[in-house]
DNA sequence: TGTACATCAGTGAACGCGCGTTCACTGATGTAC
DNA sequence: TGTACATCAGTGAACGCGCGTTCACTGATGTAC
């Protein structure tokens, strides 16, 4: 028979809805966003089943935890990235893919989740507001190197431009579809040609349209 | 109580199998890759919920089904969208972006399914060479423009850069992450944006390094 | 510092549910003669 | 053309399973006096 989850020295866990989100973010990596169930997060967390129902109203509530953290861990990563590079500079573009990238290889399963389309998550304003925080961090690095404000047509194309790529790259290699390129084309190559790709289109007038 | 499923004429099928598939990828449209059963599935065919097993060992063969089938009308449409335009112009690679994105935006889950990460996919050989095939559309319209052959860095390179476009696009959109830009950058003028721009810098010899 | 008590975070048993899969079966089909 | 029979695609009942959620409960915490 299976041996009883450790025992918590106290009745009291201490922080147990941490502890919950961490352990959803577990079990997503090795059986996908949809395939967790709230007794084996309980189970993990060294809790009976019924003792989540106390931090969160039900199952969505608690994936809905779950993405708002992973986006504030990605915000805090790619906003690290651009602080250490020249503003506007192709190597600040990268280096905020790369954050991108490594978040995405990090938790392919959460990525997965966070960037999926889940019941209620679009309507959320403070998901949204996360989400555009993120994006907002890539257009302010365009802005930077096209000297034009955020909000140009220009700069909000580019910068768009940059997140499909970005994107569709941390797809491709989390799924393993990317192997079927013959060529060794690594992380940082691929985001610098991007990178100047985007810049020097948008820096000439020729994106969009 | 419920209606019983619509009685078949005649107590074998007909074509219990491709019925099936069909009635996976609805679905799989409504509940997520993860979320349909065999059960469901057989009621919608009008079967007894043991029938699919005649046709599938188990639920994942059902799913690979599935897959292998989409893929084939991946690769027909973006074959098809290839060949009504001149091979290695730019008007060619949107085309082929085009396909790619509405058959995303047709089935949005069954997209989500082939392109995702599903144990035993990427090991089978069959499929693989499905996804070979569809990304050699792409490689052969950039070969084409740069007049160089298929195998090259340079063609596999600016090929893959395409794709990632396109697919983060795909992924983008259908899964509502898109709206944050605050510019109208419809399919047409992005494709073609792309498409000009990777066809350009590969032509120039800068993609790459 | 000590005690009473409200609050809160846990427990564990129970519920109903739908699922994947198996089984012995039966009705329809098609082929050999 | 007619009949016997092997084959195959269905049926429907059954199984064991894990899940989400609720419930009445109890042990620990912290605050007011």
């Amino acid at each position: 028979l299976p041996a009883p989850p450790p025992a918590r020295p106290t009745f009291h866990h201490g922080d147990l809805r941490s502890a919950l989100i961490a352990a959803v973010g577990e079990l997503i990596e090795v059986h996908g966003p949809d395939g967790f169930s709230v007794a084996e997060a309980a189970r993990r967390a060294g809790v009976s089943s019924a003792a989540p129902y106390k931090h969160f109203r039900d199952r969505p509530e608690i994936l809905r935890a779950v993405v708002a953290e992973a986006m504030d861990r990605l915000h805090a990563a790619m906003t690290a990235a651009a602080a250490g590079q020249t503003p506007g500079s192709p190597e600040q573009i990268a280096a905020v893919g790369h954050a991108y990238v490594d978040f995405a290889r990090a938790g392919p399963g959460v990525f997965r989740l966070v960037f999926g389309l889940t019941e209620g998550h679009d309507e959320d304003p403070s998901l949204q507001a996360k989400g555009q925080a993120c994006f907002d961090v890539v257009a302010r690095a365009v802005a930077a190197s096209l000297g034009q404000p955020v909000e140009a047509d220009a700069v909000q194309r580019s910068a768009y431009v940059l997140w499909t790529c970005v994107h569709g790259h941390a797809f491709l290699t989390i799924d393993r579809k990317a192997d079927v390129v013959a060529t060794g084309f690594d992380d940082h190559s691929y985001l610098m040609a991007v990178a100047r790709a985007v810049l020097e289109r948008a820096a000439a007038g020729t994106v969009g349209g």
